[in-house]
DNA sequence: TCATTTTAGACCACCCTGGTCAATAATCAG
DNA sequence: CTGATTATTGACCAGGGTGGTCTAAAATGA
């Protein structure tokens, strides 16, 4: 919608949008400041107001902006056809590991007005959030072709399900943690992805049958 | 320190506080308004700083009731003697759960200024929290006397022990979740460490030895 | 009764708000 | 080059919120 700011050079739209983005996910909508805002894109006060008509129009291309990227770059790309409940969580994990070190921003603005509670949100953005959360529900947990017979028997397949889940999901805030406001260079993430596999290779052995 | 306030009637003086407590949660230090807190206290907006002499005198006083409270209800009930890891981590768990139900706000709070990045605090609190989390850290991972010999023989104990601590995190959160703002009703809280007891075994079963 | 302590909220000077707009700079068409 | 169109700036606006003060009244106590 936003025709006047979409032609814009990417440089310029970037800092733009990392400007906001930071503004809104650290005070919120209402203490959000588009002076700050302007202040921190290094643009004139007037732009903003001339790219989107408000600052409401501003926040809702930045929702829109986010939610494709995580649409794009992560519900899009996860496999629907491993039966490994392990596999298929890990690697789900690691590419949500990608999806937000390679736009922590942008997460973190869905994180402050989705993931938490009680603020509001114009229609469209719930209608388009309800639509990818049913997508992933379907995607992650849907087809529930899962292999229980991996399980070992003396345990409630379902409860060690989320038993796994936890744990990898810990695993992953550990992650990101580390790497909090650290850009990931290259040589850093195969050993991190072999400590992974270890973690991963630990809740084989102890949750899934032992061979022979 | 503020005498005048502490003369107050529990009534008034918690009402105070939770309103205080909330609005620095919800807003951080900067962001939160005095106006706000009075209106919501349902006190006169001189009295706050005739109680407590300024803003931040009261956001002192927050810091170390809050403080007091994790010391008092959590940190100094923390059993040093169990062996069994799981155990140890469940009872820990347990109390840390009554711990947020019983003083969600304090939490909550505690959580903005301490767990949160970036925030600045008085030089005080800073070496409150410190020595705190020293003293948390000794006592539940200080005495390294677990018994690594429960766990089987073909994992990493170390990393065992870290998967085991992420999946009880998890349960907790997924259980702080379902109590969210809710006032937890004492028959609800049997079953439910009935299922956490569930979990516990089946983590027993996969990462301890088997008997016999 | 009168002195002391609590209480409320009007008030202060200041700062910041989202948004506008007139003046300017840059770009483009012919 | 010219003249029109578009992009850009920041001073400016009215309105509202800021932490904090203070006066005057109410409550309390002696």
């Amino acid at each position: 919608m936003p025709e006047k700011f979409l032609k814009l050079d990417e440089e310029k739209k970037s800092r733009i949008i990392h400007a906001a983005l930071k503004e809104f996910a650290e005070k919120g909508y209402e203490q959000a400041s588009t002076n700050q805002i302007v202040k921190q894109a290094g643009i004139g006060k007037g732009m903003l107001f001339y790219y989107f008509k408000s600052k409401e129009g501003l926040f809702h291309y930045l929702l829109n902006h986010s939610l494709d990227i995580f649409n794009e770059q992560y519900l899009s790309l996860i496999p629907e056809d491993s039966n490994d409940l392990i596999e298929k969580m890990a690697s789900i994990s690691k590419m949500k590991f990608k999806l937000y070190t390679e736009h922590p921003l942008e997460m973190e603005f869905l994180g402050k007005f989705f993931v938490e509670h009680g603020l509001e949100l114009p229609e469209t953005a719930r209608k388009k959030y309800e639509e990818i959360y049913a997508i992933s529900m379907k995607k992650i947990f849907g087809n529930n072709h899962i292999d229980q017979s991996l399980f070992r028997d003396d345990i409630d397949a379902e409860k060690a399900y989320r038993l796994i889940e936890w744990a990898i999901q810990g695993y992953q805030n550990d992650l990101l943690e580390r790497f909090r406001n650290k850009t990931v260079q290259i040589e850093e993430i195969e050993p991190m992805w072999d400590e992974f596999d270890d973690y991963l290779a630990i809740l084989k052995t102890c949750f899934y049958k032992q061979k022979g």
